[in-house]
DNA sequence: TACATAGTTGCACAATTACGCATATAATAT
DNA sequence: ATATTATATGCGTAATTGTGCAACTATGTA
């Protein structure tokens, strides 16, 4: 019953809810700092975040090097995926700003990848660490 | 966005999940103190459960003389038809007990509706209250 | 009218949970 | 090694939520 009760409990506060919801919109997983961007949640919150999602078995972790990346889980059993095709009904528009910020942080993935040194901030033009990103990915 | 959370926020309460997972499993609406009896919690936290599910458009109230029933919506959005059928996924096992309670309960009505005055610890022969409702039956 | 039963609700308190802050850990780059 | 970046976490506090108790409304019955 505990099992069932924790995902309901995970999916009860709205950052928790905005995560699952990125990650079914763009069925991709993402890394801590990608989240931190679009949801404007301190990074801190995220992670404690993700973390409870992670536990109540709603998302997977994977890492990469300094990166973590969390996603949907792979082996789902009925319950999560009625759960999770549930928030898929939810409204787009009713997220929207979250989707067009998450765009924005992976249109400058690099390789499908997160890079270093990127916030949102420095997406804007001529900025130093836009620029160190550019080199990065002319490699 | 609250119409999604708030619903989240309903089930993520024990008491509150065995009462739709009852509704779900009997397939009928249930008064309060039927609740009462099967969930074996007290009348006035039963009530205020049932408020939130009611406010959080999970259940609909419906008024008979002294009785209020409580039962799945009838018009439901694709994203509670999909919740509800993932409660449905939890196995019946889990909460057995519930059910036999509430088969205890279902067994005393009188033409499909709540008789008055019933508890369970009535429900033994040769009990006051009991000999009144096997009175009643009869009519 | 008086009474009994079904259900609701205000209040105080306890438990839970989310948050900000500071700091710690882990991996990588210089 | 040292610095930097990504992520995690302990602590104190504020907000939220669940509960017991008692009082209340509402409906039906003697």
């Amino acid at each position: 019953m505990l099992e069932y009760l924790e995902k309901f409990k995970a999916l009860s506060d709205e950052t928790r809810l905005r995560i699952v919801h990125l990650l079914i919109e763009k069925n991709t997983p993402l890394c801590v700092c990608e989240f931190t961007d679009a949801l404007e949640v301190s990074q801190y919150n995220v992670s404690r975040h993700l973390k409870i999602l992670k536990h109540a078995k709603l998302i997977e972790e994977n890492k990469e090097g300094r990166w973590v990346y969390f996603g949907l889980p792979k082996t789902e059993d009925a319950f999560t995926e009625l759960i999770i095709e549930a928030i898929r009904r939810i409204p787009k528009s009713i997220l929207s700003k979250d989707l067009e910020e998450i765009d924005k942080r992976l249109a400058i993935r690099t390789n499908g990848k997160c890079l270093t040194g990127v916030k949102k901030e420095h997406l804007l033009s001529t900025h130093p660490v836009k620029d160190k990103i550019t080199k990065e990915f002319k490699k």
